[in-house]
DNA sequence: AGAGCATACAGTGTATACACTGGATTGCAA
DNA sequence: TTGCAATCCAGTGTATACACTGTATGCTCT
């Protein structure tokens, strides 16, 4: 609703606060870097006032946080809450799909498996923005603008560490044919299969990320870079 | 998440978003009223700055709704709307359920039920205040930040229609009694019955709430203002 | 050389000022 | 009166300017 409404607001030309959350969910912000207002400014063309309206926006969508000292920086999840968005995705989306499956009409399903189909053989960036822009679309199929509000809030969150799984693990070809199947389940006219399909469908994808997030431990625990640090700062006093 | 991150910021003092979002949450300022960024600035003793960036906020956050012409309003929702938000925080809550009850220590049982108890015999509105502290602790025993900020967040943008239930329905003796009902659920740590008593909380009053806004049809729709309009313009010609 | 202090700077928060827009209002003409 | 047009005004969007804060840098003193 709200991102949407303020998106549309303006009519066509995307608000700063529209390009500062493609390009966080792209990943081309990294969680955890700092964004200056001034810099941000300068490169958009525009004053501060409006960076700081589009980060406070961003702020309550939860894609910015505000640090203690006031500075801003794109939201860093740990596994643990990679692992909880994860969850509230599927969780909205196995909810949403009775009435996606009831609301879609034959050009709606031609448009899906479109998607899909243009989907199967991609470079995992690209895969991922099309992934992203299905399940939006499964959201706006619903029908239901709150549901699908709070579900695409939470896969932007999550997109930049989706597409961790789908580049460094393999998940791309198995999400893929859960894909192939959502469409058969709409087509079938079966929204018990499509919510099934929706609960597990991340639940692979999760488990390998959780997993790799563990043994890497990099671009999710902040506590990982004072880790660093600290080795750094060892090595320096020693050495 | 966002919501807190925000308020917990600058400290103590609360911040503007945080007293619009009362100020809205309570009713006090009603579905559909136009928010005057100068007004507001004046009434608050700051700059019109502050105030557009708390409207922002609040806009990302669905409470604020930005019209075509650029006036804020606060948001209002249709019947079927109300329906949905309400249907997504019973889905929420049930579902964080067996984590409250999995993680709430015996203090915090005990903060509950004297919550619950002092609500007992109270005017509606004091009571609709606790009702909203108490489903806010709820969701912040989960431990789950993410599904807390969703129910929190739908939790907020419904409250002053839930009071409607409240005050002019008499839900508060039912819902009171399903409040103990909870209490004693975390107590004998049964997880699965305090998420069906979340689940079916607010049926009832949903229930009873649509039938009523589509009686009254008033402070939901805003063709009741269309219509108020005729009626009174009919009024003044024949009168 | 190392610790402590002062100064400079980077960055944020906010107020003031100005340009723009869309709607209301008023005045004029038919 | 009615229709129209020019004007006015309320309200928003944004830029510039200034004050404040924490941090880093460098200088001095021991």
């Amino acid at each position: 609703m709200s991102a949407r409404a303020e998106s549309t607001r303006t009519g066509a030309k995307p608000s700063i606060a529209d390009v500062l959350r493609e390009a966080i969910r792209q990943g081309l912000l990294a969680p955890g870097q700092s964004l200056i207002q001034a810099s941000i400014a300068e490169a958009m063309g525009v004053s501060r006032i409006p960076v700081r309206e589009a980060l406070h926006a961003l702020a309550a969508e939860g894609l910015v946080t505000f640090s203690d000292d006031g500075g801003a920086r794109v939201t860093e999840l740990s596994p643990r809450e990679v692992d909880e968005v994860w969850t509230l995705r599927a969780l909205l989306e196995s909810e949403m799909a009775p009435s996606i499956v009831r609301s879609a009409t034959p050009s709606d399903l031609e448009m899906l498996t479109g998607l899909v189909a243009a989907m199967d053989d991609l470079d995992p960036e690209t895969w991922s923005d099309r992934n992203y822009s299905f399940h939006q679309e499964l959201h706006r199929l619903s029908g239901m603008p709150y549901f699908a509000d709070a579900a695409g809030r939470v896969l932007t969150l999550m997109d930049s560490y989706s597409r961790v799984a789908v580049s460094v693990l393999n998940e791309q070809d198995h999400a893929q044919a859960e894909h192939h199947r959502m469409i058969k389940a709409i087509a079938d006219g079966d929204g018990d299969e499509l919510s099934r399909l929706l609960l597990h469908h991340s639940h692979r994808a999760r488990m390998a990320l959780l997993a790799y997030a563990e043994s890497q431990q990099k671009p999710f625990d902040r506590k990982a870079e004072a880790a660093e640090a600290a080795r750094s700062l060892a090595d320096h006093l020693s050495g």
